[in-house]
DNA sequence: CGATATTTTGACATACCTCAATGGCGGTGG
DNA sequence: CCACCGCCATTGAGGTATGTCAAAATATCG
């Protein structure tokens, strides 16, 4: 488990996005914003569709699930959320989620009133502007998922979310281009990207047969992270990475004329 | 083609939403944004994904597609865009967009600079947040757009997203419970539903069978709307609709234990 | 009224799903 | 430390929804 350096809740939100444009009385009147700090178990629902939301939560530390179920009981993925994330800061606008939130490893979680982010709304447009922004980071990977499930085969598509979470726990120091753990089931995986458990069974043998990715006991090998790139046509413009975060990695290469 | 009551040019912004919400001092400065009315020819691409963006755009009449194109010529379309969306309002906080905008028909649109909406980010507060709001309308509509893709069968796909423009459409006037004036060719609302042309032919052809809608002529004439609701499993709770807006016709009445 | 885009139909291919059984790993308690 | 139990991963056989390719019919536009 790696450590954070900052003692700050924030200190991994808008990490490697604009996180530079957050000045630091901004960032401490967010911080300030952090009335609580929980710890949830893994498999936990604590948001429910259409439930009125007084709260608004950033993860800490772990991995939650947003999805939908149908009533016969499947179930399909509408986001996945890592470390840094402000989950349902779009419960602040909204009034209410059209989606539920589970936990998927036992989580920190950090929670932030509605009353606070009025508060900001009202004496801090510049700061208010970047929350607006993260919410739209979530929109732009919706959009992302929309594509990967509506247009790519099976395998790319496997492919092309683990690029995306790859690039994304790069950014707040939790994957390295070797690899990084890997708490989701296949059952999981299969949920985020349309597909049945036993096919992303399968899909998974390829990628690793084909030298891509090798998925076991809870982490995620990279093997040949260019190739996976290639495969899953990965362009991570969606994901408005800043410079920086780019050059450190293989992340975004491609767009840079590689 | 149905005459706005209004002069405004934002006068179906929020429409059916939060727009009571909008005080008139608010709806003035709103309205005061927009620089410049435009008309763009039918299928005219006028933003691409990436390019740097200093406006923003308020479909007032007229059609929009946001989509996707893969190098081999696939396209997935991720949004629909109706009169009163203000299409690219995200592209404010986050400087470019990740996908295009191109017009289905010939469009309306009212120009907004992203300096006006500083200056609304500084004055108004209160009117942000509604701004903000309409932007997390769309990430609703893209959850919903990801479970309809990735878990609902051709036939009920494409009634549920037959549904929700009709819901849509209804609030800001431009549809009644018997139909509404129908621009998309079966091309596009393949693309709209993760199909091929071929498939969406087939589908609509058991829509129809099954006495449900029937699409001809740019026109779709709802057969029978409950049963449509039924068959696509719709439940508009994701589209953040008025209470007035919910009881003014069938839409939600699901909801109220009908 | 001709040209072009769109819709419709058919035959065939295939990617993914369903159902069902087996195997492996990890945690828990004796 | 070992044995058990439950969840998760893996494999197989067979079905089906949707895609592909191609041609004909029909609408739309200039």
């Amino acid at each position: 488990m790696v450590t954070v350096a900052s003692e700050l809740l924030t200190s991994r939100f808008l990490m490697g996005r604009r996180r530079r444009q957050l000045r630091p009385d901004e960032l401490q009147a967010l911080e300030a914003c952090i009335v609580d700090v929980r710890t949830l178990p893994a498999r936990t629902t604590f948001v429910t569709r259409g439930e009125p939301l007084a709260f608004s939560t950033l993860l800490i530390e772990g991995w939650i699930s947003r999805h939908r179920d149908t009533a016969e009981g499947q179930r399909q993925g509408v986001g996945l959320q890592v470390p840094g994330d402000f989950v349902d800061l779009h419960g602040y606008p909204l009034g209410y989620l059209d989606h539920d939130l589970t936990t998927i490893t036992a989580c920190r979680i950090g929670l932030v009133p509605h009353e606070r982010l009025s508060i900001l709304m009202a004496e801090r447009p510049h700061l208010v502007k970047l929350l607006w922004f993260s919410t739209l980071l979530d929109a732009a990977m919706h959009r992302e998922w929309i594509f990967r499930i509506g247009r790519m085969g099976a395998a790319p598509r496997v492919a092309h979310l683990i690029c995306e979470l790859h690039a994304r726990l790069a950014i707040v120091g939790l994957a390295t281009d070797a690899g990084f753990d890997f708490p989701l089931t296949q059952q999981d995986l299969g949920e985020a990207c349309g597909l049945t458990n036993v096919h992303t069974n399968r899909v998974l043998a390829t990628l690793r047969k084909r030298g891509l990715v090798s998925v076991a006991r809870r982490r995620l090998d990279i093997l040949d992270l260019p190739g996976l790139h290639d495969f899953a046509e990965f362009d991570p413009d969606y994901l408005f990475l800043e410079d920086d975060a780019r050059r450190h990695s293989a992340i975004g290469r491609r767009a840079e004329g590689g």
